[in-house]
RNA sequence: CGGGAAGUAGCUCAGCCCGGCUAGAGCGCUUGGUUUGGGACCAAGAAGUCGCAGGUUCGAAUCCUGUCUUCCCGACCA
């Protein structure tokens, strides 16, 4: 393609509304335009990229067997109210208002319900089925560019086995697919445990980049190759002693004392013998949670214990149930009204500290196995920064992370719901067992930027690459430098190479550079005076910034190398 | 949904506090000329309902009210 003909829209300045550097080069150089919040246009530059990513998705989902389908993003309600999903997606999903129809945001049901009509025996699967189609998602707040958008591409597979051990199998595929398919387009990425949130499921990995423009939190260790999502990552600390003689409980005076570092100093106590109280609401039973000193709650491990709805008290209703504002709260006195749990560290503590359900008092020498009836110890924990790991062998760091992919062992929660059932092998009717898996299109363009960049722009890596080569004619006004870029713009293309040839009159030397640097092709070839009196044309390596001359004799040789190699 | 910021030419912004000639700059764009190895130069030119609606005023980009949009932080996020 030739600059002087083709749709590149290049930006000098840097975006107003972009902040993340994937944001600001995709604008700036060309890939896309913002229609509206969390909703972008792709233009042609861009929409190659996609297409290469596609089309990398596509060989390594066929690989594994995967059959491509493409789905509706149109669905009908009712569909959706056989699962309950309406409710659980809620203003997440958007409805069409002039018919009975929602945009899907995920595709589930419409699979479950293909499946449910088609697969009816055990010797019909295993089956895997994905598509890149259009996801829409009523996201409260768009941000970081395409990152997180109301409108986006995902690649979505879904599998159906007839055992558990079919969907590990399956599930196990999509991992190794999934890793060919990032390493591909040329990301390093995590493969994280996850939780499976409100998808349902007995398990998920999420397939993370590092990046500060992450949303979510990772916790990994380079030393044992631990890698966790923070919602469900655990690590090796200490549980609360307990003391050999059990002291009666005390109840003391602590005024203005609302935190635990607040109490422990009043007190002169060290904070890990604080048994914090923090009150939830699960439906209309109080749940009260204890957990030691100043450890935070985890409020994703506390869903996987009560569900979804699980939600943080309010002041009123704390004052309500305790008699008491936060910061005084405690387990005695108050098992009737609350189901009581705790986190592992404060299991059969005792000596410990909490508040009295009196504004500006605690009490002394609580004993949890004798003071107060504890339903159930769990991990309720957050981990932090510096903590072993698990098996003690490493440290954990806390990372942000881009999710790019997710893997889940749906189970049967789809086809029961949907009825999708098949027979086996004794002529008995079980539900299918299906797994899900997503992989966002947009976002690895945005984290391969945000992994592949300079201040100068783009450096796409060959893989996705827009064109393979940028071909630069210094001055198009010089015969001889014109002639020659155009012969050698014939002669790459017929050699099957991508080329983008910058043959504008009008620009300056540097003005192509720039660009040239902007839009970011692997190799820049840069047809100019200065070489080409010595016979030479000047190469220059985008990722490396290395420049070189080859002969004019080579040249051809040396970029075909560059390109296929 | 809570908190903050911003909407003025295609882009980046000034002007607004303290109302007053014909609303500005740089970049980009058009025409002509000179340039051509790191976002050139000269000359001429086109381009705006100052987000929208209402109000105050002799007079509003500027003050007031409402509203829409966008961005940031938080909440939320299969």
């Amino acid at each position: 393609m030739r600059l002087s003909k083709g749709f590149f829209p290049t930006v000098k300045e840097v975006p107003s509304d972009a902040v993340i550097p994937s944001h600001q080069l995709m604008i700036r150089a060309g890939l896309m335009r913002q229609l509206a919040a969390g909703v972008f246009s792709f233009l042609p530059v861009g929409y190659a990229v996609m297409k290469k990513v596609m089309q990398i998705i596509r060989e390594e989902m066929d690989a594994i067997g995967g059959q491509e389908f493409h789905l509706p993003a149109l669905n009908p309600i009712e569909l959706w109210e056989e699962t309950d999903r309406v409710k659980a997606f809620g203003d997440i999903m958007f409805h069409v208002k002039n018919r009975a129809m929602v945009l899907a945001p995920t595709h589930e049901e419409v699979i479950t319900s293909i499946a449910k009509n088609h697969v009816k025996s055990y010797k019909e699967m295993p089956q895997i089925w994905y598509q890149i189609q259009t996801k829409f998602r009523n996201e409260p707040r768009p941000k970081s560019g395409v990152l997180r958008g109301r409108q986006f591409t995902m690649k979505d597979s879904y599998s159906m086995d007839s055992s558990w051990q079919g969907l590990d199998k399956s599930y196990d595929l999509h991992a190794e697919a999934y890793k060919r398919i990032y390493t591909r387009c040329g990301l390093t990425f995590h493969i994280v445990g996850a939780s499976s949130g409100a998808m349902g499921g007995s398990g998920s990995q999420e397939f993370m980049v590092e990046s500060n423009a992450g949303e979510d939190n990772l916790a990994v260790c380079t030393e044992t190759g631990y890698a966790a999502n923070v919602e469900i990552a655990s690590s090796l600390v200490p549980n609360a002693e307990r003391f050999a003689v059990s002291e009666p409980i005390q109840e003391v005076h602590t005024p203005n004392c609302k935190s635990i570092d607040e109490v422990a100093t009043y007190l002169k106590m060290p904070t890990n013998r604080c048994a914090k109280s923090l009150i939830f609401m699960n439906d209309k039973q109080p749940v009260l949670v204890l957990m030691l000193g100043n450890d935070q709650l985890n409020e994703s491990k506390l869903q996987s214990v009560f569900g979804q709805d699980i939600r943080p008290a309010q002041a009123d209703e704390l004052l309500q149930l305790t008699g008491a504002d936060a910061g005084s709260i405690g387990p005695v006195g108050v098992e009737n009204k609350f189901t009581v749990v705790a986190d592992l560290r404060l299991e059969n503590a005792n000596g410990l500290i909490s508040g009295a359900n009196k504004n500006d008092y605690h009490i002394l020498n609580l004993d949890l196995q004798r003071d107060v009836k504890v339903q159930s110890y769990h991990d309720f924990r957050m981990v932090e920064e510096g903590e072993p790991t698990a098996d003690g062998k490493g440290t954990l760091r806390i990372v942000k992370g881009i999710e790019v992919g997710h893997i889940f062992k749906l189970g049967t929660k789809y086809s029961v719901a949907m009825k999708a059932n098949f027979l086996d092998e004794q002529g008995k009717e079980n539900p299918v067992i299906m797994g899900s898996y997503g992989i966002g299109v947009e976002r690895i363009v945005a984290c391969h930027i945000e992994q592949h960049h300079d201040e100068f722009g783009i450096k796409w890596q060959k893989s996705i690459a827009p064109y393979d080569v940028h071909l630069i004619c210094v001055n198009m006004n010089s015969d001889t430098v014109k002639k020659k870029s155009e012969e050698l713009y014939a002669e790459l293309r017929s050699r099957g190479i991508a080329v983008l040839f910058d043959d504008r009159a009008d620009a300056s030397a540097g003005f192509k550079f720039k660009d040239a640097d902007l839009l970011g092709m692997p190799l820049h070839v840069i047809v100019g005076e200065k070489n080409l009196k010595n016979n030479e044309i000047e190469l220059k390596d985008r990722n490396s910034n290395k420049r070189w001359t080859v002969s004019v004799d080579a040249i051809v040789g040396e970029v075909v190398k560059f390109v296929k190699e």
